[in-house]
DNA sequence: CCCACTCACCTACAGCTGTAATCCAACGAT
DNA sequence: ATCGTTGGATTACAGCTGTAGGTGAGTGGG
C-alpha cells in the first residue's frame, strides 16, 4: 500500500501543516495560518509552494468559483513516516535504539512523558 | 557553545559517516568504505562532495606527498544533534514524544532493545 | 459603469544538490 | 624516456529550493 509519498522540503512542510490543520482552505487561510507562527512568510511564495506540491501530488484542489479550496492527498501520518524513516537512515544509518536513545538523552522530556513512553515500551514488550 | 555546524546533505552524511569511522583518511580509503555499502558510488562523485565538505568546513585535510589525508572539523555529535533538531522540529513540530512514540509504534526493535531503553529511561528518571 | 484590488497563472533567478566528465601534472611500470 | 594511471582541480549541467515579481481576468465598491 501506499504509493511512494512525494518529497516534501523543509518549507513544503509549513504548508503542509497548514492544510492538514483544517481542510478545505483556501490560499487566503493558508496564509494566514503561516503568518500566526511566522509573521515572514510572503504570499507570493505560499502560492508557488503550493502550486509546486499540487504538482507532487500532495495537494489537490478544487475551485469554487473563481477561488480555490485545497485539501491533502497524503496524510500527515504518511509523510511524517517517510521522512523519520530517511532521517532515521540518513543520520544513524538505520540504526533505531541508538537514535532514540540519543533523543532520549540529550533532549527534555517531563516526568509525566517519561512515564508515557514506559508504558508505551511496556505494551510494545507484551504485544510480541 | 559549538559554533553553528555546515548544513549537510543526505549524500554528503555518507562522507561524513566514512570519515568518522577512522581518520586521517585518503580519498580512495573513503571511496572504499562507501563501497562496502553501496558499490554504486562513482569516485568522481564522492571526490567532488569531498571537495565541497571542505569548502563547507566540515572537513579538512593535510597533503601527505601529493596524497591528501582527510580529518573531520566536525564530531558527528554534532551534526546529529543539529539534523535531529532540523527534523524534530520540521516534522514532528518540535514536539519530543509524539516523536518517540511514533518510532516506538512503528519500528521494530528487538528485546534486548526495549530492555535498555526501559533502561534508559529508568535512569533519565532518576537523574532528575 | 469604472477602477482598484484580488486571485490564479506564468516567469525569474540565484544557490544548492546529485552526478559526473575533462584537464593537467606527477608517478610508476616497462 | 614513455605511456598509462592516479590524484587533485576545474568545469558541466540538469533538477530542486527558496523567494518572489509580472500578467491578465474577474469582482466588488463607489
Amino acid at each position: 500500500m501506499s504509493a511512494s509519498v512525494p518529497r516534501i522540503t523543509e518549507t513544503e512542510w509549513e504548508i503542509m501543516r497548514a492544510v492538514w490543520a483544517g481542510h478545505p482552505v483556501t490560499v487566503g487561510e493558508i496564509v494566514e495560518r503561516l503568518a500566526m507562527r511566522d509573521r515572514s512568510w510572503h504570499p507570493k511564495t505560499a502560492r508557488t509552494l503550493i502550486a509546486r506540491l499540487v504538482e507532487k501530488g500532495a495537494l489537490t484542489y478544487e475551485a469554487d468559483g473563481r477561488i480555490f479550496r485545497y485539501r491533502p492527498l497524503v496524510t500527515e501520518a504518511q509523510c511524517v513516516a517517510a521522512e523519520s524513516g530517511s532521517f532515521l537512515d540518513r543520520v544513524f544509518g538505520g540504526a533505531l535504539k541508538p537514535m532514540l536513545a540519543h533523543f532520549v538523552e540529550h533532549e527534555e522530556l517531563t516526568p509525566t512523558e517519561l512515564r508515557e513512553l514506559e508504558e508505551l515500551l511496556a505494551r510494545k514488550k507484551r504485544r510480541r
